[in-house]
DNA sequence: GGTAGGTTCTGGATCGATTCAGTTGCTGGA
DNA sequence: TCCAGCAACTGAATCGATCCAGAACCTACC
């Protein structure tokens, strides 16, 4: 075993204070006994206080929790959660913490322990399925945290954008490419609903708050430029990837009337959607795609998209944590989002 | 203030032991006392046993530590090292732990203390610049950890590939290839060197173990095709990122006898350079470039590299930390390598 | 009825540090 | 000479749990 603090006192023959104060508050004790504490310690092995230890006394802990739903290696795929993360890192950095990766289990017990058991001093909380129930656990430790989804509460803090605005503009897009018959695709959709094609003329029940907001502002373009909800195909993927994308639209280009476009929640299930209706990659007034956070392979791959700020979403939420504003009005931040044009999409073909 | 496990013992009127019982070991009492226990528990707030006092006394965190050097928002610049993650945090999942994401400061006192703080039951070291000194300082710690990098002691746990051999096997394609006059470009290849051309003609005091490893097997390729060190040209980029990589090359073109070729240590390295010796990406008899790792990006662009298992790297690593093996023999894992060949590399120019 | 065995619960020690209100000893000024 | 003031150090309480030996009680079997 390892000495302890104690053991190290009891050798120098000093309290276990001073020999604390010898690494913790220099200005404590004399230079001297300072340097003959800290050789002995080297001495025997003592390597320094024990982080545990020295965070149930001082009441913190160093480090800061980031929660994502699904499976943690998940979220590694999906390039836009890569760039939220380093923002977070980057900040998190500036202010000495670490960073804490904690896997959320899908069913809710799992996810209330995890939450419970995570040694942080706070958490940014990436898209949580149940965002609701998480939240309630983290206010329960009554530990601080942000928030990203939306319909945060007005004391909450919060960084994102208008995902319904945003999601809207895209639609309006297309609708003004004169787009009728378009496909809805987002993952997690309907909870026990198979995948694959399946209409839908109702999205307040959808359980993932970002799908459901950005199918909501699908639905105000296609209501605004007068398209029935009964000529939209609603799609839904298994996961957030770029295969789950191309599987979910796989059987379009077999119905009796194929859509001409389809609109990703995200980038990721649009890039799956190109593999599989594009695969040549040429432009062209085939079946337009558009996606969601234009992520860097977005760019390559010519897809049009919703900008989103990814990194410094991560930063401002970071932020938002480590220096809580007094203000309770700068506690929400809005960030700006821009459509951006390519070339996955184009004017609809003739009827 | 929340409420302590203390209060709600004594709320209840029982002992602390029971209610800790109530949570960790149900079945040293009676289901109805637990439900009495609980149910007060939820009713006074208390939010469960605090992990930081829990993890003091059971003696172990539910965490394992990634290492990163330089800064922790660089590790996810580079696809490969997130691939990496992608494995560990899979089998950190499947060990219901979590992950700690550690920075490590580029100074070695910095880079100590940032080992000695974190809370963690041991240490997955993903390519550490100063390695044996964070070896060293895990080891005073008595913690148990993975090295991904070479050189690795007899009885660590180590996982990786043949460095050496596989940068031979580039460096090898671009000789049969014909080329003589190759520029080698690495990240931190000399400590205090200025970013731009330098000509080198021992590898041995690279700092970068990596990069050290990748040009000795470049090294080696060159000496059995009987090109001089002094044909070749070291390139030194200040960071691991596509812009670094694109900025070291940008004054190549313009030298006297310009080099036919680029062998990168990096895939963003190689990525970069491409960007500028081809930006228009066609293909063809120009410079020709390779990189190392082959991350998603590199299909795309057509590079010709090395191909590594990233995530079967983080998986394995982190599967050696928990089931460390009883044989030590089985706690080093060489993985394979393959030469992947793209239209990035095609034959010397006649000169 | 006595005792062996089992369940249910308790008390106190313990994990390894930090904190803070002192105590001690020394210097310097009136 | 006396005391204020300061620097250097100590002791005990504390952070919030878990663990283990044992106490109390009940059951059951010979």
């Amino acid at each position: 075993m390892k000495p302890t603090l104690r053991a190290v006192a009891e050798a120098v023959g000093v309290s276990r204070s001073t020999v604390s104060n010898a690494y913790g508050r220099p200005d404590q004790l004399s230079p001297q006994l300072r340097q003959r504490i800290l050789e002995t310690a080297r001495q025997m092995g003592y390597p320094g206080p024990d982080p545990t230890a020295r965070s149930l006394r001082r009441g913190f802990v160093g480090a800061i929790g980031v929660l994502f739903t699904s499976r943690l290696s998940y979220a590694f795929t999906d390039p836009f959660a890569v760039r939220f993360l380093t923002g977070v890192a980057e900040a998190a950095e500036r202010h000495d913490s670490n960073l804490l990766l904690v896997p959320l289990p899908d069913d809710a017990v799992g996810a209330r322990t995890a939450v419970e058991n995570a040694a942080v001093d706070g958490f940014c909380v990436y898209c949580a399925g149940d965002e609701e129930g998480i939240l309630d656990t983290i206010r329960g430790r009554g530990l601080p945290f942000v928030t990203t989804s939306s319909r945060p509460r007005a004391d909450d803090l919060w960084v994102g954008i208008d995902e319904r605005a945003a999601a809207r503009s895209a639609a309006t897009h297309l609708t003004a490419l004169g787009h009728r018959r378009v496909a809805l695709l987002g993952h997690d959709v309907l909870p026990d609903a198979p995948a694959g094609p399946l209409r839908v003329d109702d999205v307040a029940d959808v359980p993932h708050p970002t799908t459901r907001d950005r199918l909501a502002g699908f639905a105000d373009a296609f209501a605004a430029a007068g398209v029935a909800w009964s000529d939209l195909t609603v799609l839904t993927a298994t996961d957030n990837t770029r295969v789950a994308g191309a599987a979910a639209v796989r059987s379009l280009p077999s119905l009796p009337e194929p859509p001409t476009a389809v609109l990703a929640c995200s980038d990721v299930l649009a890039l799956g959607a190109l593999d599989v209706l594009r695969p040549d990659g040429e432009p062209g007034p085939r079946v337009s795609v558009t996606g969601f956070d234009d992520i860097a392979e977005a760019e390559a791959a010519g897809l049009t998209t919703i900008r989103q700020p990814g990194e410094a979403k991560g930063r401002s939420a970071a932020t938002l944590l480590f220096d809580p504003p007094v203000d309770a009005a700068a506690g929400q931040i809005l960030l700006p989002t821009t459509l951006v044009v390519r070339s996955s999409s184009g004017p609809a073909p003739r009827s």
